[in-house]
This record gives structure tokens, C-alpha cells and sequence, in this order.
DNA sequence: TCATTTGTTTAGGTATGGCTAAATTATTAT
DNA sequence: ATAATAATTTAGCCATACCTAAACAAATGA
């Protein structure tokens, strides 16, 4: 049966994948903020239903099945997220938590309407690529901000903080997609970076420049040489 | 706890009171579409959490707690159906499903901002009054078409069928809030009334026409005195 | 190598919200 | 008034999805 349950594991068992590359079960019950054993026990269930992979002691990973389920959950949020925004007005830290409910409630119906409406998008208001109807997703090709060279003037592409506080701090800074930074300078030892942003700067601590994604200016190394 | 269920059946409640002046446990369940002991089980679990007074083999009545829910989760609902009918081109005949599943799953700050964006609305795309946030309904008001006379010309106010089918017949044929209809003739023996919508002439069963609500053209009886 | 730590699974239990079958209460008809 | 019927509740069971405590497996360090 595909319950709310079984979507949100499917759906954190793909996000952790791509963040970690590997998904333990500790690490996928971290996610889902439930015990350990919960965890085995739904791992159990979707090796069942040929969702997933599971080795015992070894990791999961997602079947042909157990991907489509989880890139159309996906797909529901991010475009709920982009609608919430762009229709309703959500400021972009709230709008994580919205979506989080109603990914699993919307029909295909609702799903094609709001896609439509928003001009069929890719990204989401965070930069996170929306997976297509056929489970293809956008390449992404960025790097952190955190790994970008000191005097680099980039292009943000996408803001990864979960957290609602720390989305609104970054935009107050008018850090957000397609904003323009020039990273100063980073201070040594695991220090903060120093950022231009608008002409103003800003300090900012390095746990939340690695949560900022870039694209570098193009034809910079190439047209440079 | 106020779970999905817990929502679903205050609002049946609340609905069967409406409409049938009382709520036993049968015409509960075939509302829940769910046996009668289950019913009798939430009941209950309703009456522990002071939501119902529930007198065993009598019935149930909300109380002022549980009304404020069902009201809340019908305001939901139908602010729903208007904004799905409105923002997204839903068709009337297909609003209600879409709705039923949202409507427990939508943040307060949605409901708000739907309503804002509708102009707070009053009634829903069916005609059903939307309960205001302090738990008001607009009076209703309303006489169904099947006792109307004939040769009256009425508005009507509300469609009460829930089914997707009839209502997409009695949306092809013109009837819907606001429409100026004149009823022509009744059969006898509980036969179809007759009716003209827009110069053309329509025969509808009894059952389609008692779930017509319509406003009489005002200052009738009492202006031809 | 062996012991400890860490990760994972098993065992056993809870709450929610369904179900059927059987018992009970209320209503209706004779 | 009593018997039959209808409505309601009780008893007992199932699935989902969570939990803690305990057992077990794998990785790590002495």
C-alpha cells in the first residue's frame, strides 16, 4: 500500500541518497526522526512491496518503483513550495513546512494545474530542481559556496538550509537564487567568509556558506587560460 | 487527539444534523461509509474527548467544542472548493474530492490567505455557505425547487448533489447559483418538473430537483397583497 | 586476537481506526 | 402483551506505524 508513511521513507531514503551516497538505516531514521528499529521495520515492509533493496546490515537503495514514487513526492513538494511562493505569497522559509503536508494529499489533477499555471518550472523557490513528470531531473553542475576561491564573484543556485530561521537570516542578506556574491575573503581555520552582496558585506559562518550553492561565472577557467 | 478521523466525523455529525435533524448512529456510518460498530467505537472515543455528548442508543449532538472543529474543517472545505474553482479552473463536479482530502491538511495561514485572495467569500461554488473564522453561517434561507409552483421564475441558490455525474448534467443544462429558472410544470405522481433555463426547456426528475435550492423572486407574496 | 563500541535487528508492546459476529436494547406489528 | 424486526453496542480480531529494551553483528582499538 503507498500510505503517507511509505511515501516520506521512499522520499527520504532518495534525499539522503543524494546527500550521503550511501543510506543507513541510522541515517534514514535520523531523517525521519523516528527509532532505529521503526526504521528496519518499514525497510522490512518496502522490500516487500519491491520498493527497495534491502540488505540487512548492509544499506538500502530504491527500486525502478520505489524511485518513481519518490521523485513524483518530490515533485509535488518543490512545485507546492513554487506555488505557495509565486500564488499565495509564502515567504520562502514557510513554505518548506506547507508543502510537507500537502505533498501526499494533491491529485495528478492538481499537480498538472499548478504545474501549468507556474509555466511548467524547474527549480523550486530554494533552487531544488523539480523532477519531471518522467523522472528526469535538471542537472544541477554547482559547487559551495564554501569551495569558491576568494575575489570569485558567482551566481547563487541554490540555498540547501532547511532550517526557517536560517532561510530568513539568508534573506535578509539577499542571499537567494540567481543573486550575485563576491566572495571576499575566507578566514582561515574553518573560519567564517566574507561576502559582497549589493555592495554591502557580510560575515557568515562557514556550516551556512557549505548550505549555499553556486554556479561559477562562466567560461572562467576555460576563457582565462 | 484531533486526528483526520476525528475531523471527519464532527463534520459528518455536524452535516446529518443539518440535514436530518438528528444523528444516529447508522446514518453516521453510511455518511463515514464505515460500519455501524465503528461508529459506535469513535463515538466513543468523540465523547471521551468532550466533543459529543453521546447517550447510548439515543443519539449524538456536538458540543460546543466539537461544532467549532466540524465548523472549521467545512470552512476549510469549501473555501476549497471555491478556491479550486476559481484559481485553478476546477469544474464544479470536481472540486469536492480534491477538497475532502486538503481540507485537513491546510495550515491556518493558507486558509487565511485563500480567503483573502477570494475576496472572503460567502458561499462556495455550490452554493454552500462558508462558515466565517468565528464560527457564523450566513442564514440560508432557501426552498427547494421541487416545491416551488409553477409558472414561478426562481434563483437558484444552492445544488446540493454530491455526485460528480449529476452535477456536471445539471451544469450542461445551466443550473447553478444564480441562475434564473422558470418552472414551467410538475408532473403529477411525483413526476419530473418541467423547467425553462435560458429560453430552453428542461424535464428533471423529482430526486435531481429536490436537491435545487432556489431563492424566490423577492418581495412576492407580500408586494402582491 | 579479543574486547569494546557502534550499528542494526528482533522481541514485545501501544494507540488508532477499521472489521465481522454476536449480544443487547428499542421499536413495531400482531 | 408478546413476538419479530431494526438499531445499537460489545467482544474479539486485523493492519499500520510507532516505541523501548534486549540481542546480535560489524567495525575498531588495545
Amino acid at each position: 500500500m503507498r500510505t503517507e508513511a511509505v511515501e516520506d521513507y521512499l522520499k527520504s531514503i532518495y534525499l539522503v541518497e543524494s546527500e550521503q551516497g550511501e543510506v543507513t538505516t541510522v541515517a534514514l531514521a535520523a531523517r525521519m526522526e523516528v527509532s532505529a528499529p521503526s526504521t528496519t521495520g518499514m525497510l522490512k515492509k518496502l522490500a516487500e512491496l519491491k520498493l527497495v533493496k534491502h540488505e540487512p546490515y548492509y544499506g538500502v537503495t530504491l527500486t525502478p518503483a520505489g524511485r518513481k514514487i519518490a521523485l513524483e513526492v518530490i515533485r509535488h513538494h518543490r512545485l507546492l513550495e513554487l506555488y505557495l511562493s509565486e500564488a499565495l505569497g509564502y515567504s520562502w522559509d514557510k513554505v518548506h513546512d506547507e508543502a510537507e503536508k500537502l505533498e501526499h494529499h494533491i491529485s495528478e489533477e492538481f499537480e498538472d494545474k499548478i504545474a501549468a499555471l507556474l509555466g511548467n518550472p524547474v527549480t523550486d523557490p530554494h533552487g531544488d530542481p523539480i523532477p519531471a513528470k518522467d523522472g528526469t531531473i535538471p542537472p544541477q553542475n554547482t559547487v559551495r559556496l564554501s569551495d569558491a576561491v576568494p575575489g570569485e564573484t558567482v551566481v547563487v543556485s541554490r540555498v540547501a538550509a532547511q532550517d526557517s530561521e536560517q532561510l530568513n537570516y539568508l534573506g535578509t542578506l539577499g542571499v537567494r537564487p540567481n543573486a550575485s556574491i563576491t566572495l571576499v575573503a575566507k578566514a582561515p581555520f574553518d573560519g567564517p567568509v566574507q561576502l559582497r552582496i549589493k555592495g554591502a558585506e557580510h560575515h557568515v559562518g562557514l556550516n551556512l556558506a557549505r548550505q549555499i550553492f553556486i554556479k561559477r561565472t562562466k567560461t572562467k577557467s576555460k576563457a582565462a587560460s
